[in-house]
DNA sequence: ATTAATTTCTACCTTATTGTAGTATATACA
DNA sequence: TGTATATACTACAATAAGGTAGAAATTAAT
């Protein structure tokens, strides 16, 4: 039960860009500060673009930063671009929804534990994880 | 966010075990009754028996049940043995485990989650899932 | 003993995730 | 205009997870 490694790197990417959103970041600095793989990182800021939450600024003294319209980015929508909510709705058993009228012995139990992942993604942002960063990357 | 398939399986396969008690059950039922790949349950059945999870009956009218030493079987035990424990205690960004008093910003929203996860893994078990089975697998 | 039903064991195949390499394109600025 | 520094794009490699095939070994019953 765990993120996949690329959303672990989206999360820290986007946590760092939103603690310095006057700088453009190029991939290149991300990748030596975050530990993260450079050609590996590169891809997945494009995709984070193209999705709209980052703004992309080509060539030299380029890179990236939060786009502007999105100043409060939830941890749904990252994890959304990197691979998706369908677990956040799905059966721990891997059989698709039954009513709740005539649950598995399971249901309960997972329906509570899903709520509770569920209301994190939705509740924290960016904006809640800002100016705080201790952590040696 | 979500258990391995494998993990799916073996979850679905323990619980109805756990229905059926007193019956050696084969690998071919199995896979019919609960829609798993025929040979990869085999082998992961093979596996929960290796773990000490499960009795096995080899040759004609063989098959599995619970083991009768483990009447009381945590999800946390099945979860060991498919796809490990190691997530459980590990830092969402995928950093080695910082200190509780000098964290990054995400930590007390990661904790408080991981600490919801762990607490229904070790506290729901076979037991509390037998009797109830209602869905058609 | 023979046969049928079962697990065990070994090898391989497919798919998704993660990572690497190289070239093309865009921008800043001297 | 030329050069340095950046992203964009394309292709491929490595690894892990999930799945398939078949022969060998084990047991029950005839
Ligand atoms: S009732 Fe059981 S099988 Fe159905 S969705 Fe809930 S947990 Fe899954
Ligand atoms: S402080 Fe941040 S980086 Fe460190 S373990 Fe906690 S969540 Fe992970």
């Amino acid at each position: 039960m765990r993120f996949q490694k690329t959303t672990e790197y989206a999360i820290r990417v986007m946590v760092f860009l939103a603690n310095n959103q006057n700088e453009w970041l190029s991939v290149n600095h991300l990748h030596q500060v975050l530990n993260i793989p450079y050609k590996y990182l590169g891809r997945l800021m494009h995709t984070l673009t193209k999705a709209g939450l980052l703004e992309v600024n080509m060539g030299k003294h380029g890179g990236y930063k939060i786009h502007p319209d999105k100043q409060n980015i939830f941890l749904y929508q990252i994890i959304d671009v990197t691979e998706g909510l369908e677990s956040y709705d799905r059966c721990i058993l891997g059989f698709p929804e039954c009513s709740d009228e005539n649950p598995c012995p399971l249901h309960k139990y997972w329906i509570s534990l899903q709520k509770s992942l569920k209301e994190m993604i939705y509740s924290v942002s960016l904006g809640d994880l800002k100016g705080l960063i201790n952590v040696k990357y």
